[in-house]
DNA sequence: AACTCCAATTGATCCGATGAATATGAATGG
DNA sequence: CCATTCATATTCATCGGATCAATTGGAGTT
């Protein structure tokens, strides 16, 4: 009956009924007595069954729904999801977002590891359609970096859009999900804003197409090396090596 | 004094009061209007500044704490975190515990393309007291290896602290927590558990003291390939291929 | 100055009540 | 017989208050 309880003694320190409350969940999962989009009991019978009031339960619920792990319908109840990766790691992109003053080059430095490898993956991988639509993304990219008043927000929403299609397509969800999240969209939307140079958004614009004309001629190791370049723009652009010394060596 | 229903007009749809407290708070530390180890408003204070009920700004602050944003002390007040990487990415290796029966490959191969480039970078960055330590975790490794009733719960921690300590050291905070958190305790056990076969333990063991020696004799380049090869060994002893094909291989 | 002890502060947990959204099944019209 | 409409029950969302527990800080003592 008291089953939180036993998952204390079982499980570490007691920090609270909450935790213990949000872990026994956690471990239901783990051990498959919770399957992604199984209903679970209603909060006043899992609330009793953990032997924790309907309030207290109700934070762990919230806790588990905060980190995509459980997802609640008003007036049907609630649910595991999916847990895919890509739901279960979107949480981190937060986790970059706050850090784009300090660390942000180390988020950059992972991401170009991660997305060099996925674009590569993804050479031999991404569909003749999907790679149609890659380069509609670019005319469109280039139609909107030519306006007067660059739509930088639209700029932003392509450039998440490509590399998204590209890290969808290397055949690993977790590596196209950390990919993802490894620049939150704080910080790309900063990265566009900075690019006050109207040069530095066609600069990038032509680093998008040598991936885009990698992919094309399905040559992972090209790919590899366009995307790998492309992220370490961004970075030099970003710690301010790309002001002088990167343009300098860019001419 | 609404603050909250400001935010909704400016965030995006209203989904819910705590949703928008969550994110209330959250855009406030992106914002810089909260900062590291600061102290939270009581909970009555913030709650009736939020424009909600208490109970409802608890299960809020209950999701941050539970993504190691915020942290609580009771009796004294909430403060937000350090922030730092390791502490809020290390909910990742829950998800990767789940997914330990379908997607552990994927995971491991994340971890592997990490490993490699966090290995080769403490190559050149670990210093001598913290080799000498990583010595002597694969001393004591190889003694309880060498135990009849073998200890797999040790070695598990020897074979967590080794990748850790290493990792630790390759100048990039995000690099290492990402990887660390690669995979869960959940998954490594299952790994050392499956090590049924007395030789997988110290084939094992063999292949970090090749990363050892590399980083011994700082070359980057011998550590990431001698890194990628054990990931690489865990994955194949995971997907059934290191039984028979590996074991050959190897032969 | 150092220690002890008490009261104020603050979060932790619980209880009950009301509102809002959904599902379910009966009633209705075709 | 089928589709639609609608009333009702179920369920989560939100709220306000009450009590317990832990910490803090100052008063008082040595």
């Amino acid at each position: 009956m008291r089953t939180a309880t036993l998952m204390v003694t079982n499980g570490e320190a007691d920090v609270g009924v909450i935790e213990t409350a949000i872990d026994t969940i956690k471990q239901m999962i783990i051990d498959g007595e919770l399957r992604p989009g199984q209903k679970l009991p209603v909060e006043k019978n899992l609330a009793e069954q953990l032997g924790v009031a309907r309030n207290t339960l109700r934070e762990a619920v919230r806790a588990l729904v905060a980190m995509r792990v459980l997802q609640t319908r008003q007036g049907d109840g609630t649910y595991v999801t999916s847990l895919s990766p890509d739901l279960l790691l979107d949480g981190m992109s937060f986790v970059a977002d706050i850090h784009l003053d300090a660390g942000a080059g180390e988020f950059l430095h992972v991401r170009r590891i991660l997305e060099a490898e996925a674009t590569a993956l993804a050479a031999t991988r991404i569909p003749d359609a999907d790679l149609v639509h890659l380069g509609d993304l670019l005319d469109e990219a280039e139609t909107v970096a030519a306006c007067d008043p660059v739509d930088h927000e639209k700029l932003v929403a392509l450039d998440q859009d490509f590399h998204a299609l590209i890290a969808s397509h290397c055949g690993n969800a977790v590596l196209a999900a950390v990919t993802h999240n490894m620049s939150g969209r704080t910080v790309r939307a900063r990265v566009w804003r900075g690019m006050s140079d109207p040069e530095a958004v066609h600069r990038t614009l032509r680093e998008h197409r040598a991936v885009y004309r990698a992919l094309l001629a399905r040559d992972s190791e090209r790919a590899r090396l366009h995307a790998a370049l492309h992220v370490l723009g961004v970075e030099e652009s970003l710690t301010g090596s790309g002001a002088f010394a990167g343009e300098a060596a860019r001419g």
